[in-house]
DNA sequence: GTTAAAAAATTGGTCATACCATATAGCGAG
DNA sequence: CTCGCTATATGGTATGACCAATTTTTTAAC
């Protein structure tokens, strides 16, 4: 008889200060623009010290729920949903250009091997699909425009090739953030240097070695167009330093 | 001339601790699972009360940046924990083959990524630190045994010498999905198999081409191995199921 | 010498108190 | 009535103490 005992980590106060206003919130009684109760009251309300108050306080404002103000009060905020980031994105949120390298390097190490499983594995309906996008891709650039949305389906379309459901997870998460980053930016950025073209060859590239059963050939294709992809973020990122 | 002006908001000093802390996380020079110091030497190191380091560390743990375990310590964080693991955890711990499958297949393309940028970049405190972990095991080897922590550790070392702080942070959500399910099963595998020997030239062969600034070789050196392991996982898994 | 139990040191969690900095409210002078 | 000052309320920081859980070291037993 295997008994499972819990989890034991008994709560810390500060913790249940925080579920009990976010409720309060959540359950409307405390409405944005609301002023809370200064951290001495609260603290004698609920039999607790100030300290434990604050911290939970503290907890609360950095979710975005409240807003302190020296001298002022504590504030509900109105929370536009969202406010909620994964550590992941916190990180990139100040678009620090060591992280943005390292971000697109491990991207590179992801997708190539993507391209690398895809070229295994891709049946019939994944290679229609890829086709698919990448003729959109192809009448896109004939006029001169390319769509990150496009591109962005195009990449994830290799990935789902590989037949990996991890994979497509974690390789999601690096997507999004990159998405959430520089993406528009940098596609802007091709543009501006009319790098289109050579853009579009990346990509035919990429999907004939997937098409034709070569691993390594796409492997090594993905690699040089993340290749590019990174050394012209490098370029976008210091000319906006300067 | 429109002169925007700014936060005026003075910073509060535990903002200014949590900066700092995310700062370091992101460089790489606390790695997940690293021990931070103790909130009494922070204190001191800041020069400032510890009070203030508290709020720092619980908003940072709010974030998912920390966790801190009472008369343990506080501890940094897999940032990939939350928005990868979570949701796949519940799965892997079942056990799915197909799924353990997918697991050694990311592994395999992260690290393998992992020693071709090590190749790259590796400097001597790198080197020196995989060359001990390798004697290590050889001597471990000699005596017909082998250690999963050493094993793992000599991979964490690899990835380390990438210098890249999120591949870091990535690998190490695999690999304690890795190390929650099959990992010890495997090692007692592989001994019964006696397939010491084996294991201990691979890890040499990938010390060496990273040593000789060989990417190309490390990463296929690495993937061998990775193949190998995949395999046995493999065998292991249909006799279980038997 | 190895292992297990016990004691000590370390570390996070909580509390109490005091004082500083800032914003708001209220009062008073003009 | 308006402007400016003062008093007060409130968040921000610092110090110190003690508790609870964990880790490490020491000690004792085998």
């Amino acid at each position: 008889m295997t008994i499972v005992l819990k989890p034991i980590r008994p709560k810390k106060i500060s913790e249940e200060i925080v579920d009990q206003i976010k409720q309060l919130i959540s359950k409307g009684e405390l409405k944005p623009g609301d002023r809370i109760p200064s951290e001495r009251d609260l603290a004698t309300m609920l039999g607790v010290s100030r300290p434990s108050v604050r911290e939970a306080i503290m907890v609360l404002e950095a979710m975005g729920f409240l807003d302190s103000r020296q001298g002022g009060g504590t504030f509900v905020r109105a929370l536009t949903e969202g406010s909620i980031m994964d550590p992941l994105a916190k990180l990139v949120e100040k678009k620090d250009p060591e992280l943005l390298r390292a971000l697109a390097e491990v991207r590179m190490g992801l997708e190539s091997w993507s391209a690398y499983l895809a070229a295994q594995r891709a049946n019939a309906e994944d290679l229609a699909n890829l086709r698919r996008l990448y003729a959109i891709m192809e009448k896109q650039a004939a006029k001169g425009g390319w769509k990150p949305e496009v591109d962005t389906e195009f990449h994830y379309a290799i990935t789902a090739a590989s037949h990996n459901s991890l994979q497509m997870h974690v390789l999601d998460s690096i997507h999004s953030l990159f998405n959430a980053t520089i993406q528009v930016a940098l596609m802007e950025f091709y543009q501006q240097q009319g790098h289109i073209q050579r853009l579009l060859t990346h990509h035919r590239e990429i999907m004939e070695a997937i098409a034709d059963r070569q691993p390594e050939l796409a492997r090594q294709k993905m690699m040089e167009h993340l290749s590019m992809v990174e050394e012209k973020m490098a370029q976008l990122l210091s000319e906006n330093s300067e």
